[in-house]
DNA sequence: CTGAAAGCGCTTACAG
DNA sequence: CTGAAAGCGCTTACAG
């Protein structure tokens, strides 16, 4: 609609294109005075430039885009549990992105599927974002770096996993925030603790497991293999991985769950079981989503920093253009042990 | 890099220019045989063609952009309650977006603020978006209305109470829902029913009290001025609200709070005053963000369709280019009383 | 039914 | 320190 153009603003200020240009984007060699009349000309017309030229004249495009996996995402959603990471990635992403003039698209992956590549493809070339933020397990896809380094497209990758240290890579720590779960147990007079990993294909899965036998060895406590509990981060799983170690004979007396969902499945079996918690049972969960503070008792969890994390890889992609990343060390952002009703002294 | 463009598919194909674009348009006049060879160029070269260069070019943007309030917003991911809006008008309005090759974008408006035209002029400027989906309290501002109208840029509406009809409206019975949520205490046998009311700056506030007022007159029940409390949507507000109406000395036996939080509160309240819900007390609550399901006792609550609601107002803003919505009827999602824990025949 | 030309609003080298 | 020209990748009228 008969629009302000930069061409408006050159003529209002007398001067070219070219000046207009410089002034808008901090460009070196223009006087005070020429850039002060721009200004004024800019502010008179309100004049604010057209994201898609600049993109096509060469330019930043201004657009981040965030990838998630499609699934576990809309059921959440759906599920209306308010376990909701891509809420606290946008409380985190998008002042930050609003503060330097970008915008963050919110885009979702399908986990495994054979088109995963022609849609990260297809965004990549049709928004031609400043910067992709990965969140796992696509974070982790070796693939994925490989394709997005291919097309010369910047990465800040959340909770990558260790191994590839290609891109910005923002993390917790999450062997040491299980280690600590499990000192915080240990400390309370447990000696029998289980385990439930979480999905396979998510490299914190591991670290997790990882980070509870380190502790439980630095404390030449037994670790038995029955203890440590195969699963998914799902609720479903939970309840069947909580429900093995529950049955055995000598049973943990305290169990660490790879996420909330996990966690609530544990609590749910316990009270089928009869058992109270924190009394018979001590739970601790990871993720600190909505849900866990309303369960009965609240649970203790690592609270992972999610907005934080958010927002540190927007901040690496808009502020890092130029700067390789690659073989840099990961940005270690600080996680938080919450405890609440669910961890206690052992009764027996 | 050297990425794709469609002078290459051009080249491939051994057609001009033009043709790709129609064929990627679904333009007419093409033979099956061309476009059978341009799609399988496009397909060979794994083109997608440049958004920023559509949009210069003068074509769709295939952005939308959904506008929320700042603070509310802010400060309910913040609270980690999962009170989450945003995340459902995603669940509703993203894949919707998808399946046109659309992409939403969320932006931040600040309440009142003297930049806030200032804030929707540089969106619509430097975006372009295709349309804009305006949400409480801002889909009910008229000079915003004026603003959007002006700049030619197409509107859906959510929620945007009576009086202005301009743009697409989506919207829910928020009169009938409350006259629902009063025939469902009515029904119980409740005849003292208090009231807690919305933000007087959202339209929906005056909506739902006069539903509550048409279905006690329709029941010949008495509406006593001091059941009537005027608050906002707030927590903080419903523990004023509620209080108020508990300690009068005829207190209602039900209360229906506007709001999620508010409902909360009161039963907080309640709980203070040694009132057991639902046995001394019945609460009904309006929105059923995941928190009421997580009270105790889990609240009986209307549900808002927020997902349906931004799923419908996306699809009009991708399919009615074109038709002037002006004045045409609202698109009327419908609502859910779900009946929980919180209400009962009145004790005494 | 198909194509050559102009132009969208900017920025980037390149001159001066 | 400032400006005239070229070009980014498309689509839109306009010819043929």
């Amino acid at each position: 609609m008969g629009s302000v153009t930069i061409k408006h603003v050159a003529e209002e200020a007398g001067v070219s294109l070219q000046t207009v240009s410089r002034v808008i984007n901090n460009g070196p060699n223009v006087t005070d005075a020429l850039r002060d009349r721009v200004r004024a000309a800019i502010d008179k017309l309100g004049y604010v430039p057209n994201m898609a030229a600049r993109r096509m004249a060469g330019s930043k495009s201004y657009l981040l885009v965030a990838f998630n996996d499609r699934e576990p995402t809309l059921e959440k959603w759906r599920a209306g549990r308010g376990s909701d990471w891509v809420a606290q990635m946008l409380l985190g992403a998008m002042p930050r992105c609003e503060r330097d003039g970008y915008h963050l698209l919110i885009e979702l992956l399908d986990g495994h599927s054979d088109r995963l590549h022609q849609r990260i493809d297809a965004v990549v070339s049709s928004l031609r974002p400043d910067g992709v933020i990965l969140t796992p397990p696509h974070s982790q896809d070796t693939s994925i770096i490989d394709q997005l380094e291919r097309r010369g497209v910047a990465i800040a990758r959340m909770s990558p996993g260790s191994g590839d240290e290609r891109g910005f890579r923002v993390v917790m720590d999450e062997q040491e925030a299980a280690a600590v779960a499990t000192r915080h147990l240990i400390a309370l007079g447990h000696r029998r603790i289980g385990f439930l990993t979480g999905s396979a294909d998510y490299a914190v899965s591991a670290e997790r497991l990882a980070g509870y036998r380190a502790a439980m060895e630095a404390a030449s406590l037994p670790i038995r293999a029955e203890w440590i509990r195969e699963g998914e981060f799902s609720f479903e799983s939970g309840l069947e991985t909580a429900e093995a170690l529950l049955t055995l004979a000598e049973r943990p007396s305290a169990i660490i769950a790879s996420s909330d969902e996990q966690a609530l499945a544990a609590l749910h079996r316990a009270r089928g079981a009869g058992l109270a918690v924190p009394r018979d049972l001590s739970i601790i969960s990871f993720d600190d989503t909505p849900p866990v503070s309303f369960s009965l008792p609240p649970l203790t969890a690592i609270r992972q920093p999610t907005a934080a994390m958010a927002e540190r890889a927007s901040t690496l992609l808009i502020e890092g253009r130029g700067i390789d990343p690659n073989g840099s060390p990961a940005h270690v952002l600080p996680f938080e042990l919450v405890i609440r009703g669910s961890t206690a002294p052992p009764h027996d």
